[in-house]
DNA sequence: GCGCATTCTGTAAGCGCATACATGACTCTG
DNA sequence: CAGAGTCATGTATGCGCTTACAGAATGCGC
């Protein structure tokens, strides 16, 4: 592992200014073949690897789009079962990676977890030549300076209004719309009354979005709901689910009919404390997540749900970001709004096999 | 979008010297906290982000790792399912991302096709400390080169003898003892004995020593079959493993007994073709696949598969990575095999109950 | 108040490459 | 065969940061 050569040394071997060196990798047409080969054999014989960070120095650009998340994985569910720790960021990362190699970037990538948060946002900044942004993963303020100099774009985080954010490019799924439509199901079609919403609408603008479809729902059909969630979950985790599943099943009056669950992974979490508990999913309790994780399919009973189009909010992000940063950099701000699915599967008693879906909103 | 701030814009700003803005990210208590202060004031002002790549210019290192791997996807499939666009990759991806961030790492992915292959390792290589290679991604050569200046671990491919690549650090799975154990289990305990194995044996070593296993529980049980896989597919996606799937079919004698495909992936797209000519499965034919990804727990009859522990792999490729980088560069190199367990599901006829597996190989 | 040990901060020299510009070698024209 | 025009290559500079090293400021004991 000694020193890596360098264009000097390619230079030195093959009897060329560096110059030359740099111009076969950046523009061979412009060398005279002969001369190319001559430096093409000397790098191969010295192992010879432009360094990335020198070039990006030196051209002002990486080749790289970056994309940051907020890491929700469960520890311990991982360690028992590989598939049950994809997570939605990980569709959003396929995605992207696949628009991002199209267009002939790479992708970085990071979670943050709530240790370091201003080190590892800066740390992607810093390497890519622009970046997306899971809701809430980044501080605002912080995204705010960055963002002025780079492209970014928000995803599944509606645009605040009145935020200093509002100038950037930004992507959501129909959060409302399908939250909406999966309480109305759960009311109208199985003439559920009792619901409870699971999640902390201050937390995320997404799950604030879903819990005002919930709540219209039920106004639209008569169902009297508290004006919050009946459950707040710090984390959206398996672990806060169930939690929140016992203190619903705990609290006076009994276990509601339905527990509609901000997220898939609470959803699961709640199917798992139910079952503990010896209450029967649905005939018991309905439980209904939010995402459309592949988890949700892998549990039994399978779990209704809303599914997002993670594949291509990944994509469309990269589409965004590429459009900015060959030609209108100082377009206005663009906002995509993604339709998502409801899945009817077996949690909310609509039998063991998947309903054909329709896609709402947007 | 302006020509971003330096640490000369910061410096100036708040009245030191650059070197001082410097120390103040690099080295924050050598600064006495009142300056400290002035400088993060000023940059927070401007917006200012370190550039990464002037920082790992002059610091020689990048804080980040990479990986390469193939891109298998299906495209057609992922259109319609966002769950089946996960692959056994995405799961390497995860372990990785995880891993990397404990140790202070960001990611860089980037998938490979047949197009430009050397830029794609020259890019990624140029960019991280070190990273992962998914078998055969890359051309041996181009490795061999660039692995003499940083590390670099072989995922998933056995070190082939005599190779240049031996001095690479190493992860692989149990590929042989899993396919026996699995083909085992279809002659003894459900009694088939006209097999084909699909895949093509010299794409990839991992499917040559998933064969060789195939093989050795063919002779120990006295099953015939022929020295070389039934059907070679070219790619190993599921349109390759329904034309290899029709292929058989249409031979004399008709379809075999069960179709051992080298990936779940080939194995899926069998089931399709099978269930369009209309033979039942595990009934007329047995089907059986390799990995463990989602989609196979997702598809009916669900897959019966030998299951890699790929979370896992990633994790320990950046484990061995790490340890390169600090400490023992010049260690011998390290061959790590992963157990797999086989996941005995509804298409080899165990029932619609997965069965509780155990730990083989390694 | 002085000398010396400690901080703290500034100066300067690269890190490896891209690229504008200058130079040199030829070819072509008249 | 001189001069203009091409093409290939070399020279020189700077991208934004880190990091010795040196220098200034501060604190301490006496």
């Amino acid at each position: 592992m000694s020193t890596a050569p360098t264009v000097y040394d390619v230079a030195e071997r093959s009897g060329v200014s560096i110059a030359t060196v740099s111009r076969v990798y950046r523009n061979p047409d412009s060398v005279r073949a002969q001369t190319r080969e001559r430096v093409l054999a000397a790098a191969r014989d010295l192992g010879y690897v432009p360094s990335g960070n020198a070039r990006g120095l030196a051209s002002r650009s990486t080749g790289v789009l970056g994309l940051c998340f907020p890491d929700y994985a469960d520890p311990d569910t991982d360690a028992e079962d590989d598939d049950a720790a994809m997570l939605y960021s990980d569709q959003i990362i396929r995605g992207m990676e696949r628009a991002a190699r199209r267009h002939g970037y790479a992708l970085l990538i990071a979670a943050s977890l709530k240790g370091g948060p201003e080190s590892l946002v800066a740390k992607v900044a810093g390497r890519v030549d622009g970046f997306a942004v899971l809701a809430r993963t980044v501080p605002t303020e912080e995204l705010e300076g960055i963002s002025r100099r780079r492209p970014v774009v928000m995803l599944a985080g509606p645009r605040e209004e009145g935020d200093h954010l509002d100038h950037l490019d930004h992507i959501e799924v129909a959060n409302f719309d399908g939250q909406r439509e999966l309480t109305r199901h759960l009311v109208e079609d199985h003439g559920l009354r009792r619901l409870a919403f699971v999640g902390s609408a201050e937390e995320s603008p997404d799950v604030e979005a879903r819990f005002q479809g919930f709540l219209a729902a039920c106004r639209a059909t008569g169902v009297e709901v508290p004006d919050e969630p009946a459950v707040r979950a710090v984390m959206m985790t398996q672990a806060e689910g169930a939690r929140a599943a016992d203190a619903l099943c705990d609290r006076d009056g009994g276990p509601p009919q339905a527990l509609v669950c901000a997220n898939d992974q609470m959803a699961v979490g709640a199917l798992h404390a139910l079952e503990r508990r010896g209450l029967a999913v649905p005939d018991d309790v309905a439980v209904t997540g939010f995402d459309g994780i592949p988890l949700g399919r892998l549990v039994r009973p399978t779990l209704t749900t809303v599914r997002q189009p993670m594949l291509r909010m990944g994509e469309e992000a990269v589409e965004l970001l590429v459009r900015r940063l060959n030609g209108t950099p100082d377009a206005d701000p663009v906002s995509l709004m993604l339709p998502v699915t409801v899945a009817r599967r077996a949690s909310c008693g609509c039998g063991p096999e998947e309903q054909a879906a329709v896609a709402i909103g947007a």
